[in-house]
DNA sequence: GTGTTTGCAAAGTGTTTGCAATTTA
DNA sequence: TAAATTGCAAACACTTTGCAAACAC
């Protein structure tokens, strides 16, 4: 057996045993793209740069799944929604306390650790509102 | 003369001052809707909120000039985009340092003002990368 | 008059959905 | 086998654009 198949069959049994965690059916699609988002560094995606990969690695999988799945995995808690651009969505691995540092030219998004940075003032909302989350975007340009 | 036509010449007048001042023809459609986004307190509309008060205050412009008209006066810094939902563009008549409150199901922008509100612990950006804006957006929800 | 702006309708983009065929358990 | 999932294509919402007619200066 050759290290890639090695590698891709533990994947796949990292990647389902996440997926029935999560309450998801490991099917064929799902594990794949579990694969590719969860066995890796952290990662931010778009649905089209996903689909575009997991294309490119030989599995057919259609865009409509893609976005499909990019929105079970956000429900089921394996992701979180960035929304920086008018233009698209982001989906984030990370799904921990943290921010963005986002260079739009590029659809490029870097992850700021949340225990560095710190939003103080924020004022009480007007009456009947509370404060669900605070998201930070730092923009940024290339110099 | 009627208060209504008073005032509705004089706003007209101001409107104009200021298109022409930002380097902008003041046609009737751009007058017209300058007067309901300078004239009052600051505001926060989308493409569609302000094309239905252009048109309840029965004057006919179509939505076509309203995106235009919105990113001349972007570009003309009259206004500024803010990006806080993947579903629409909102237009803020404050161009200052100021932040947001957002109440997403109901599509409410609140200003924080810019002094009141500090973020501390930005890190630096990567090399080559400098820090052109930091937004921070409070998610706000019903209580 | 001359160059700008408008409005319409058509095109475009990213995203969602209905439904038959397929797959999972 | 029963229920869940997929893929396709069509539908969608928002936004942009091409171009002839209307307008500002």
């Amino acid at each position: 057996m050759g290290k890639a198949s090695r590698n891709g069959k533990a994947l796949a049994a990292l990647a389902t045993g996440r997926l029935r965690q999560a309450g998801l059916r490991p099917t064929r699609q799902r594990v794949e793209l579990a694969g590719l988002l969860f066995l890796d560094c952290d990662r931010h995606v778009t649905a089209e740069s996903l689909h575009d990969q997991v294309t490119k690695s030989g599995v057919k999988v259609s865009l409509a799944t893609v976005y499909n799945t990019l929105h079970q995995f956000t429900q089921a808690g394996l992701l979180r929604q960035v929304i920086v651009d008018a233009a698209r969505s982001y989906f984030d691995t990370n799904t921990g306390d943290h921010q963005h540092f986002f260079l739009e030219s590029e659809g490029l998004l870097i992850d700021i650790p949340g225990e560095s940075i710190a939003v103080a003032g924020v004022p009480t909302p007007p009456p009947g509102l509370s404060v669900d989350r605070v998201d930070v975007v730092v923009r940024v340009r290339r110099t």
